[in-house]
DNA sequence: TTGTAAGCGTTATCAA
DNA sequence: TTGATAACGCTTACAA
């Protein structure tokens, strides 16, 4: 079982591997009509498949693309207990493969840097969720490949971004609470770092209540990790010792969904004592009972944006500074039945 | 910004490439202590890092294993919705990457067969989850590379296998609404195609039915899609229109949360009305409302096996036909809160 | 212990 | 139109 190569093409269709090459190439116009003919027949007889290895050695790419997905803690797993970012990959797949790429799926080792992995692997590209060090991004540039952000913040003409406005979410569902009668709100929140998504739905809240004449307490706001976990405890929290609250903005659904059960299980109802807003809109908040309401972002169209404007910039290498500044995806609010009109 | 290779190594430390390649390689032995220490400091100088690619085509390996992964009906995108799959690919790439692998991902084109990208990517090795049309697998033994199948009851000594008893899941889930006095037991489910785990979860519920002396009903079976909305609609018409079952069983987690909704939506409850069980043990099932009774299968646990056989396939080259037959992840039942004890 | 050089499977240049 | 052949960055006999 030996491998087939482009020798064996040749020989077999009795032309040289310059002709193969050619035609395999798409140049019809160097080779006769003729030999374009046995060439293919030969290709078609033999099975041949080339080696997108060896071409990539002369050509100098590799039709890969690298996706970055932040890791637990202890770096050992990909961060995909939030089905967020599957749905993400999920889209960028799906139109990378149309152009003939494929992509790679790694997450940062703590060793070895991001640019390991770019150069010992030759990457055509790649697309970064989330947000990290400095260092990285550093990293990133050293790379000198294209390199779109998705989430981030980062301002850096090197990186193309597509995100979301941030902020304007966050405004949008704190908004709504307030809208609907809502005024002593709660924050439930994964840490909010500088220059994260989460630092600005933090921003958008207090424009809300700021614009709303609304005290903004710091007491309210109960800020860990991006996990069912916290939002739990915070509910449970919220429903025992909160009771002047009536409403709580988690910063994501995951926090949400483990909001709603906190407060179920200290007694209390949602959004009976309690309205919850979440943001993403992930599959599983209409899944949910009750269904959540939230900000959504159009998740697939962000993965599907970030891989177009990645290749884009990849095919178009001439302008090296091809890179768009930042692409936004519109946000909406959907109401389901986790947000209740008061009177108050 | 030249890329720099083993040859800027070598002149920069002022001796051969081969030496270089040989310290890369640990082939210390062959080296003076000297000129190793002057490579390493070459090595770090440089920023060097060996391309992956280059040492690919001449050892004839890449490092890379394939994940191919089920896709939706228009082929457009894969099966991310449900979150069983990055569970496991979150393991899997886990695993291969201690070892120095990445993961390439991919679905199927319609077009294109696997063996595209086996062969033309020089795929080290390769992890199928789900069940395919034959025609697949032949393609994939031509591959001839290390092959692991994630839940499919392929019998064929070429595939190492790893799964689950889906036949025992299935007996498992109907038994424990048995134990619990369910008598008319509904059965919400995907396609029942032969030899794919729905068939034996399939006649794992009917083994229960007949060893309790119930009638099995073919009427009681709601076979469509692995979804959340075949599971919505059955529910719905469930609790409309056969109220005399007391029970049913899902066969995905995904479809228990659907068919929960549809039974509320018809304004019925559960487990008040109706008992529901699930299968696999998504991590949303602990966070669903009401926490979702199901046979939990330890999807992290399956994936970093299939990973762990396929690298250490890879690695003893030498017994070609080291496929183990089938590696069987043990299966348990998880009692939380949608199946009630009914007196009868 | 060191270095030379042949190959790995392609592409692309340059003569023929 | 064709076909040698150098190059891509690396590994590995083989020679020195």
């Amino acid at each position: 079982m030996k491998k087939i190569t482009i020798k064996d093409v040749a020989r077999n269709a009795g032309v040289s591997i310059a002709a193969v090459s050619y035609v395999l190439n798409g140049k019809e116009n160097k080779v006769s009509q003729d030999t374009i003919a046995r060439i293919h027949e030969s290709i078609k007889d033999l099975n041949y498949i080339p080696s997108i290895t060896a071409r990539g050695l002369v050509k100098n790419t590799s039709e890969l693309i690298g996706v970055i997905i932040p890791q637990t803690e202890d770096r050992k797993q990909l961060v995909f207990e939030n089905p967020f970012y599957s749905e993400m990959i999920s889209a960028i797949e799906g139109v990378v493969r149309e152009d003939g790429y494929h992509i790679i799926l790694a997450g940062v080792d703590k060793g070895k840097s991001y640019l390991d992995i770019s150069t010992s692997r030759n990457l055509d590209g790649a697309i970064i969720m989330g947000i990290y060090s400095e260092q990285l991004y550093d990293e990133c540039k050293k790379a000198n490949i294209p390199i779109v952000l998705i989430d981030s913040y980062v301002h850096d003409h090197y990186f193309t971004n597509v995100g979301i406005d941030d902020e304007l979410g966050g405004y949008m569902a704190t908004k709504h609470l307030i809208d609907n009668g809502h005024r002593n709100i709660g924050l439930v929140t994964g840490m909010i770092r500088k220059d994260g998504v989460v630092e600005k739905r933090f921003l958008g809240y207090k424009r809300a209540l700021q614009e709303a004449g609304l005290f903004y307490n710091p007491d309210y706001v109960f800020e860990s990790s991006v996990s069912y976990e916290h939002g739990h405890s915070s509910g449970v929290l919220i429903a025992e010792k909160y009771t002047e609250m009536t409403a709580v903005f988690a910063t994501a659904d995951m926090v949400a969904f483990g909001v709603i059960r906190g407060i179920k299980e200290a007694g209390k109802d949602v959004p009976g004592d309690f309205s919850v807003i979440g943001f993403d809109d992930i599959s599983m908040a209409h899944m949910f009972l009750p269904p959540l309401t939230t900000v959504k972002q159009q998740i697939f169209l962000k993965g599907e944006t970030a891989a177009r404007l990645l290749i884009d910039q990849i095919r178009n290498k001439s302008g090296a500074s091809a890179a768009i500044a930042r692409s936004e995806i519109p946000l909406q609010l959907v109401e389901r039945e986790t947000v209740r009109k008061i009177s108050k």
